[in-house]
DNA sequence: GTTGAAATGTATCTGTCCAA
DNA sequence: TTGGACAGATACATTTCAAC
């Protein structure tokens, strides 16, 4: 794994604490990841009015959107494989989808398949500096109620090693404003995906194999951001979490944006 | 305070999957 | 093909807690 460098300046993303990267889907690359991050940030500037250049268009159907290839992080792509390296993790985004399932008493199904990013691409023929990104109203719905963010350390989202490690940290930092609290046991699993898969039943396992380990893994990171202490008591399914943030971040530049209000300068196209 | 059962923690092994 | 990450099972050690 990566060692991370001590430096000052960290950069961080905030991501909807309710729209995780760590639920959809059991396979996303380092980079599919950081792609997400990147364009979630194009989107999270536009909402909170702090940035609306890369925004090509903006209906209640869909967000058209640059992703400025140029000034994605280089140290993690593969040196001179950047344009395959762009396009595998880009493939690899266009497959993603939501999974929204509901089984009823009479044992029907319903369901709900969204496709995150319908339409991704790179034409260096027509914009050499830009990837395109479409992204339904549906999805970027998710993605806005400001209120619910939290910030994520970007750097440590590519250093953790697994997918739990990164779901966890995204549940940690989005209660780490209340320094302390607590879950119940299957709680935890749902938010981690588990219960619907059936997977770590018993505290233990879950325990040895998923938090312990994790927990570790940030906590190993605790000079840059927070760390992470729990207890469960012997009987009872409540874990107790307790958030010490080493590194205070500014959250006063995160504002709401009326979305009714009309945008700066607009160049989106309205619906009709 | 002692005891013993139950709960929990830890170490280790096997098998699977995936990327290099 | 190989090595690493991970899930799951098992055995054993340790801790907890209620009953006495």
């Amino acid at each position: 794994m990566e060692i991370v460098k001590l430096k000052d300046e960290r950069e961080l993303r905030a991501v909807n604490r309710e729209f995780s990267l760590g639920e959809y889907g059991e396979s996303w690359t380092k980079l599919e990841r950081y792609l997400f991050i990147e364009i979630y940030n194009v989107i999270k500037d536009f909402y909170i009015s702090r940035s609306d250049e890369n925004i090509k268009g903006f209906s209640s159907e869909s967000i058209l959107l640059n992703l400025p290839v140029n000034k994605l992080d280089k140290t993690l792509f593969k040196k001179s494989q950047l344009s395959r390296d762009l396009m595998n993790a880009s493939e690899g985004l266009s497959k993603k989808q939501i999974v929204l399932k509901t089984l009823k008493d009479d044992g029907q199904w319903g369901f709900r398949f969204i496709s995150m990013f319908p339409d991704i691409g790179y034409d260096p023929s027509t914009d050499k500096n830009n990837m395109i990104v479409k992204i339904p109203s549906s999805i970027y719905e998710q993605m806005v109620p400001i209120e619910s963010y939290c910030q994520l350390d970007l750097k440590l989202l590519s250093v953790f090693g697994s997918g739990n490690t990164i779901r966890l940290y995204e549940i940690f930092k989005s209660y780490a404003f209340k320094k302390l609290f607590s879950i119940d046991f299957n709680e935890l699993r749902k938010l981690l995906g588990f219960f619907n898969e059936g997977s770590y039943q018993e505290w233990k396992h879950f325990n040895a194999k998923v938090l312990k380990p994790a927990v570790k893994d940030i906590n190993s990171h605790k000079q840059y951001d927070i760390e992470v202490f729990y207890e469960k008591r012997r009987g009872l399914d409540k874990i107790s979490f307790t958030i010490k943030t080493h590194r205070a971040q500014d959250l006063s530049k995160i504002q709401v944006l009326n979305l009714n209000e009309s945008i700066a300068g607009s160049r989106y196209f309205c619906e009709s």
